[in-house]
RNA sequence: GUGGGUGUAGUUCAGUGGUUAGAGCGCCAGAUUGUGGCUCUGGAAGUCGUGGGUUCAACUCCCAUCACCCACCCCA
């Protein structure tokens, strides 16, 4: 049996890592703008901990977890989502001593789901993520929201739309539930087996149902909206109003519900609208009461996720691509054995001093090394040896347009970074 | 987890029971003396996903298995 990688995951390959770069700096700038550090948590956590913050009657917790024993016989799991593990932190590290909000963000962490992979579905994923912890104020919501439509605009993607909704706290949640309950329970029977059970434990999941039946039972549901106590209908209201100075008109959507427990208020998706149908490609919310939840103090808290691998998929989708950077400027290609020597030389002095360059590794016949360059697609090749390095010189051919001149080898690093920079292509 | 499709060189694919399995692109090299892109010529490269079975004979038929793709589910 051949050798490959486990179901589900992916090989990030060289021609294609340069892409996931760009993006992953535009992250970190429009990360640092808005005045968040990075952290880095580790990869597993106890079971534990998602039990906690996730919450153990969701999709992730039930059935799509990495979990395991290690030798020591501790439960372990592999994140599934990224909150957790930076709450987690926050509070094994008293962060919340700092000056408040707290404003941390995490870039490309790997995620892993069990679950049936497909088209970017994977079940090992990546995600960037900003967590904005210690304030109740929609400013927060609204700033992590624009700061992530500030990347994916950035990037260049289209058709993007973001949808919020509110699904209330623990003081208006409760009654809520009831009236949603009162409401599926007199149409259970046209519910599927799934969401009868969803009736039960957490009734908000039936209205996220794609199961026909399902939908049309929740047809005409009551809406958290009209149940929302006074201090979150002023927290939604005033977030909309945010968003909309920002020229941002979000699609309220009270069918979005997340799939995770810890959400209070505010929840958010960003979607794009793709030839297949739509995609998401963001998730986000707060989460007021989950670093409680953790062993932590009271603190409120607003975040979210989105997947690397969805962004660039979506990149290729639209035909964005990422800038990419040239190999290699300058090839030093040698005639001769004593010119191999000194091309060589040559080269490590013109990288020493910041230029990208290369020579020939293969022992390559002089037309081949050509060749090679030409295939890098560098900008300058010094050809080294025979008579001219005799005298100390090379030939230096510009590959755009086949001009060749000599140049003194002790001169070549100066020279060279004047000719890449006035050609700057 | 359920249902459908696919699996042949690095890659995109041809090849449906019969000698040493093919093509385009890519890769390597050559086309007279020290030079790329175009062209021409040559070369390397495949346990035909894996394991069983049927047959005188299997890339080709059957079974299983693995992976990928698509749908459901869910979401990033």
């Amino acid at each position: 049996m051949q050798m490959q990688s486990p179901k589900g995951t992916r090989d990030l390959l060289p021609k294609e890592s340069h892409a996931w770069q760009w993006v992953e700096q535009i992250m970190r700038e429009e990360a640092a703008l808005a005045g968040y550090r990075e952290i880095r948590t580790p990869v597993f956590e106890h079971t534990e901990l998602f039990l906690r913050g996730v919450g153990d009657t969701t999709d992730i917790v039930q059935k799509e977890m990495y979990t395991f024993l290690d030798k020591g016989g501790r439960s372990i799991t592999l994140k599934p989502e990224g909150t957790a593990g930076a709450v987690r932190a926050l509070v094994e590290h008293r962060l919340y001593t700092e000056p408040l909000p707290i404003k941390i963000y995490y870039l490309n962490s790997p995620i892993f789901r069990y679950e049936n992979p497909q088209h970017g579905r994977l079940r090992e994923h990546h995600q960037f993520g900003m967590e904005c912890f210690g304030t109740m104020e929609p400013s927060a919501d609204a700033e992590v929201i624009l700061s992530i439509l500030s990347v994916l605009n950035r990037i260049g993607l289209k058709n993007l739309s973001v949808k919020i909704n509110s699904i209330g706290c623990p003081v208006c949640r409760p009654g809520y539930h009831e009236a949603l309950k009162a409401f599926l329970t007199r149409r259970v029977d046209r519910l599927c087996p799934l969401c009868k059970e969803r009736l039960e434990r957490n009734p908000l999941r039936v209205l996220d149902c794609k199961v026909e039946g399902c939908r049309e039972a929740s047809r005409g549901a009551p809406s958290i909206l009209d149940y929302l106590c006074g201090e979150c209908d002023a927290h939604f209201t005033t977030l909309k109003a945010l968003l909309s100075t920002r020229g941002l008109e979000a699609q309220v959507d009270s069918g979005i519900v997340r799939g995770l427990d810890y959400y209070t208020k505010t929840v958010f998706e960003i979607i794009v609208q793709t030839p297949k149908g739509e995609m998401t490609l963001c998730g986000g919310g707060r989460y007021d009461g989950l670093v409680e939840q953790i062993g932590g103090p009271s603190l409120p808290g607003v975040g979210f996720g989105i997947g690397t691998e969805r962004i660039i998929l979506e990149m290729q989708n639209q035909g964005v691509s990422a800038p990419e950077p040239r190999l290699t400027d300058v090839f030093l290609a040698s005639l001769d054995d004593e010119g191999r020597r000194a091309a060589f030389n040559a080269c490590m002095e013109l990288r020493a001093a910041g230029v990208k360059a290369d020579c020939d590794h293969q022992a390559r016949s002089l037309k081949s090394q050509f060749r090679y360059a030409d295939k890098l697609g560098v900008r300058l090749v010094a050809v080294v040896g025979g008579e001219e390095l005799a005298r100390g010189a090379v030939r230096l051919k510009s590959m755009a347009d086949g001009v060749e001149s000599e140049a003194l080898l002790e001169e070549l690093a100066p020279l060279v970074l004047k000719r890449l920079e006035n050609e700057s292509v």
